[in-house]
DNA sequence: TCAATCCCTAGTGATTTGCTTGGGATTACT
DNA sequence: AGTAATCCCAAGCAAATCACTAGGGATTGA
């Protein structure tokens, strides 16, 4: 029941690039530095926001990556299902429900799993992205 | 982010030991056709809730398993962390945090894991076992 | 005694994870 | 126009994990 490490460094990417704003594009490089991770593993999880339509990137010199969004309109729910996919616990509990419980009727256990479902989606769409950008600000602000 | 089919087959396994109560020992053989598992992986899911104090065992001829506690004592998150170990999203974010995050003041999404982690416990502690067997035993009923 | 049952450990093929490698396309700057 | 900086993309791969299977030992009731 855990979590990969897309969604970690992926969340992570997002609140840098939320505490570096919408003046420049940040190289991919910066930010793997920042959140200590290769940069050519982090380009797969940054491709994955960019699809989502949550970062716009340029090519070429001095280009770059940006959020497409303001911090204050998109939740850590969001950017973790864009990156890890579903946080239902079970196939059978997925919200499109492509993977139907093949004893549907029957199956006891498929309204726990969607409780469980719920009550993640329920926390991690409660937290906007601006509230972790900002905690990452304080905390530099006390450190200093 | 899914469950292993231990947390599946081992919590349907409770359910099956709590409809057919505390008169005789169920022997493996019948578990594992109610719940369509094989006895041998079955048994290894077993092991773990009788070690963890929650099914009782009696070997040799007419033994079996049976429940060591009644369903209405028992949650399903009890039942799932014996089976799958803590449900927190990530090592830094389980109860007994012998996993530190290595940059414990600076880590700004542990607070997000730690929510997350409250949030699927406070969905499965509030599940009973006793629940699950009365929606079992209804459906049951309902089909005949 | 012996058949039924639980108990335990080791092995194993398939899948997923967590990357690395390497080449191509685009852009700014000179 | 040339070149360095950067993004884009697909393939490959070692290690870990998952979901079992296999098989032998211990215990108990008839």
């Amino acid at each position: 029941m855990k979590l990969s490490t897309k969604g970690q460094y992926g969340l992570k990417a997002m609140i840098s690039l939320g505490v570096y704003g919408k003046e420049d594009y940040i190289p991919l490089k910066q930010i793997a530095e920042d959140i200590d991770v290769s940069e050519n593993y982090l380009e797969q999880l940054i491709a994955l926001l960019r699809r989502a339509g949550y970062i716009k990137s340029r090519r070429g010199s001095q280009g770059g990556y940006q959020l497409a969004v303001d911090p204050k309109d998109i939740t850590v729910g969001q950017i973790l299902r864009a990156l890890e996919g579903s946080l239902a616990p079970t196939s059978c509990s997925c919200e499109d429900s492509s993977f139907e419980c093949t004893n549907h009727d029957k199956c006891i256990t498929q309204g726990v799993w969607i409780k469980i479902r719920n009550g993640i989606n329920d926390v991690v769409d409660s937290i906007m992205l601006e509230e972790l950008v900002s905690d990452y600000e304080n905390i530099d602000k006390g450190e200093n």
